[in-house]
RNA sequence: GGCCCGUUGGUCAAGUGGUUAAGACACCGGCCUUUCAAGCCGGUAACAGGGGUUCGAAUCCCCUACGGGUCACCA
């Protein structure tokens, strides 16, 4: 039995990035590697951002990926509410608390005052800090800028001298002098939590005992440690995860073209492959195997071998790795994934019957050895249904206007008409005898049928794509093959 | 700018004082083959720079450079 209860808190602004899906995996691996709990909390207390959309997106993205989290929305738990904006009385109350034992000060400068001072501050060269001018304000001075109408905000007060060392599992002891922290605001001015003050308590009040999260927090963390002291509560662990980064080492953006997980879906990767890869970033297995399932993944979880530099992500990898999946995948599996991406190419109804439900299951295991995402299935699947489609122009100058090819496909064409029976074996022994027959290499006669049937110069065995098609389809696509060459010769 | 973190091939990365510095993706070549993939075999390619410490440093220390993070009534 153990006690370790991690937590993925993000913010309901938008949809889940893979960095955050990256931080969820780690959260979770590390959750079930020990036997504890993986918790979901939903940060949302940013008002004006905050979206339920959001909120739903990302837990169906965390869905989708197959993180399924013991205590949060939709499951609930002993320690909810899940959502910051429904636990309000929680940091009321703690503040409170703070300002009782004058550990926390009302502010009363605006918006527009803090900003103009920041800005003379970095013009000047200064740290951009808050000066304190609230810090010591008497119950007259307050009384009055209350009457100026001036709603304040509660600050936490940084104690003057020492520093504050936070015990990094990653990346050991990392010491902030208070001189650089300044007093920060717990408590805005409508009442609501920031960031750092919320999680704190929401962290104490859910007993979370590790806290893991990307880099870009580490700096948060001496603040969140001193509000930890002020209330006299025990410190969880910290391990800041490096960060992932886009090919230009810039923080990863829409620029950089697919950065959600739901993009990552809706481009055909499969949610096995987008976790083994991200857990690839970042982390590393002990052994050389680096296709991992996801049990596997949870066997070896250690933060131990958490790397401290931030990651690139190379696109090619995570697509090598889907490949790999979208093979191994039961192909009925991958048969009902492909069906949305053949329909939004309008190559199969919406209504799927039993009899094309085989054919597309045919299809899809016959061209998904040669693609690596379900987008490209369709894509390499297309003539498969439909006959509109046009020829490869180098394959037309490379196949077609050879001398003699509308005859080769001619004598093609009526060998494959005298077939009674149009499957694997004899459509190959009627092309193999032909090319012995009429003395030409099979070569010759395949590649102008390849072009013929798909318009391609690459593709599945032509064998194995000339009986799927089928025999009228086949004699059809090769007399179309036939006009088209003399039709250019003319 | 201050503070913090980091720097091994193009990318992900192993490595924790003595290694021919792994492996994977990508790239290149070969084999196989009806094409393209896959598969198999092989190849190119790295310790940011400079000082120390040490018999010996990718590994420890310092400096420089570079990259990233953070400095909000965002999270």
């Amino acid at each position: 039995m153990s006690n370790v209860r991690v937590r993925f808190a993000p913010s309901p602004t938008g949809s889940l990035h893979i960095g955050g899906a990256r931080t969820a995996l780690f959260n979770w691996l590390f959750a079930r590697h020990h036997q504890g709990k993986f918790i979901i909390r939903i940060d949302d207390t940013d008002l004006e951002r905050s979206t339920i959309e959001s909120a739903q997106e990302i837990i169906s993205a965390l869905k989708w990926l197959g993180l399924d989290w013991d205590e949060g929305p939709e499951v609930g738990g002993p320690y909810g509410p899940y959502f910051q904006s429904e636990r309000l009385k929680e940091y009321e109350k703690a503040a409170h608390h703070l300002l009782a034992r004058g550990l926390a000060y009302y502010c009363y400068c605006t918006p527009e005052e803090l900003q103009k001072r920041r800005q003379e501050a970095l013009a000047a060269g200064r740290a951009p800090r808050y000066d304190g001018r609230c810090r010591h304000l008497s119950r007259e001075e307050r009384i009055k800028l209350e009457r100026e109408g001036r709603k304040p905000v509660i600050r936490f007060r940084i104690p003057e001298k020492g520093t504050t060392v936070v015990n990094d599992l990653i990346r050991g002891d990392v010491s902030f002098d208070h001189e650089i922290l300044d007093d920060f605001i717990i408590i805005k001015s409508n009442g609501i939590p920031t960031y750092n003050f919320a999680c704190v308590i929401d962290d104490i009040k859910m007993k979370i005992t590790h806290i893991l999260r990307a880099e870009e927090h580490l700096s948060n963390t001496p603040r969140q440690i001193l509000i930890y002291q002020a209330l006299e509560e025990p410190l969880p662990a910290f391990a800041h995860l490096p960060m992932i980064l886009a090919p230009d080492r810039s923080k990863l953006s829409k620029r950089h073209g697919a950065t959600s997980v739901e993009e990552f879906r809706d481009q055909g990767y499969l949610p096995e492959a987008l976790l083994n890869y991200l857990a690839l970033l970042g982390w590393s297995p002990e052994g050389e195997q680096e296709i991992l399932s996801l049990s596997e993944m949870v066997r070896q979880f250690s933060l131990e071998r958490v790397a401290k530099t931030a990651a690139i992500y190379d696109i090619k990898k995570l697509t090598w790795i889907n490949g790999h999946y979208l093979n191994e995948a039961d192909l009925d599996r991958v048969t009902k994934l492909a069906i949305p991406f053949l329909q939004k190419r309008k190559l199969v109804p919406e209504e799927i019957s039993e009899e094309l439900y085989h054919y597309i299951k045919e299809v899809v295991g016959l061209v998904r050895t040669r693609v690596k995402t379900l987008e490209e299935v369709a894509e390499a699947a297309e003539y498969f249904f439909t006959d509109d489609f046009s020829y490869d122009e180098k394959g037309v100058q490379k196949h077609f206007q050879q001398p003699g090819a509308a005859e080769i496909l001619k004598a093609a064409k009526e060998c494959l008409e005298k077939l009674d029976s149009f499957d694997l074996e004899s459509v190959e022994k009627a092309y193999r005898e032909l090319s012995a027959a009429i003395g030409v290499k099979t070569g010759e006669i395949i590649h102008p049928t390849r072009l013929a049937l798909s318009g391609r110069t690459m593709g599945p065995g032509l064998f194995e794509m000339m009986v799927l098609l089928g025999k009228e389809k086949t004699i059809q696509r090769l007399s179309r093959a036939i006009d088209f060459i003399s039709s250019r010769e003319n």
